[in-house]
DNA sequence: GTTATTGCAAAATATTTGCATTATA
DNA sequence: TATAATGCAAATATTTTGCAATAAC
């Protein structure tokens, strides 16, 4: 949680009690998680906490790159621990959305030009099925 | 519009008007507009057009594979012609959306397999500032 | 003439905003 | 204690759904 608390601090980020939680339980939860999802999960520890300040605080760290938003779904946005220097996978079969390593060229010289244009992020969003549920499927 | 009749026939969709209205503006209109931005062009020559038919063309004619969705903003989808056979810039400036070629290594063998994990679809998006901004902007 | 499509209104979902209360440094 | 953050309620935005009227072949 101290490691939470030096992150914010070092981002300029008041670190009120509502922000640490969520930061936390964004690195310790291993996913994707919406908005909804983590207010959910929180609600339970810390009664008081309302979806506002979900969505304040995770528009405040995406803003500061401390989370970065995948909108692959096209309907909630879900948010991922750190800058977004990596791509996505979405499981179309369990929704789960993972990271994943690919080296398009484009990406590894951003920011960068192409055909005139300032290429400032690139996100590759990969749709398919994952591996655990294609091991399920030929059960 | 008798080519946009064609497109439709061989898919299997009943060409009625509303569709082929849309599917012409999609067509013509040469960029990647929203549903509303749809409704709202269309409406003023077909003033009985629903939000709802634009709804579910464009729903319908995403699943065939006439069009694309294009999630890129995170609020509204657009949509463009054909296939996704290629990848998005958006410019956060003016908000347009343009195609652009990349070949990315995953791309290029899609459908393929990625860490056990079977790969459907490959969504390129792309943000930044357009050539045309750039250059307003240096004036 | 039968079936599928359209379009209205309402519902459902996701997110933002105004503002009084509360917590932070 | 002054300022910024929180959280409730209401508003806004986007998309879907139920269903009666309409159009397509």
């Amino acid at each position: 949680m101290n490691i939470v608390k030096n992150k914010l601090n070092q981002a300029g980020i008041k670190p009120t009690y509502q922000r640490l939680v969520i930061m936390d339980y964004l690195e310790q939860c291993g996913s994707h998680p919406t908005v909804d999802g983590i207010y959910e999960n929180l609600v339970i520890k810390v009664p008081t906490i309302s979806r506002t300040t979900v969505y304040n605080t995770l528009n405040l760290l995406t803003a500061e790159s401390l989370v970065h938003a995948v909108t692959i779904t096209g309907t909630e946005v879900h948010y991922g621990i750190g800058r977004a220097d990596h791509h996505h996978f979405l499981c179309v079969q369990c929704g789960r959305i993972l990271d994943i390593e690919v080296n398009c060229p484009l990406a590894t010289q951003v920011p960068g030009d192409y055909l005139g244009h300032q290429i400032l992020e690139v996100h590759g969003y990969f749709r398919g099925i994952c591996s655990d549920c294609l091991n399920k499927n030929k059960r």
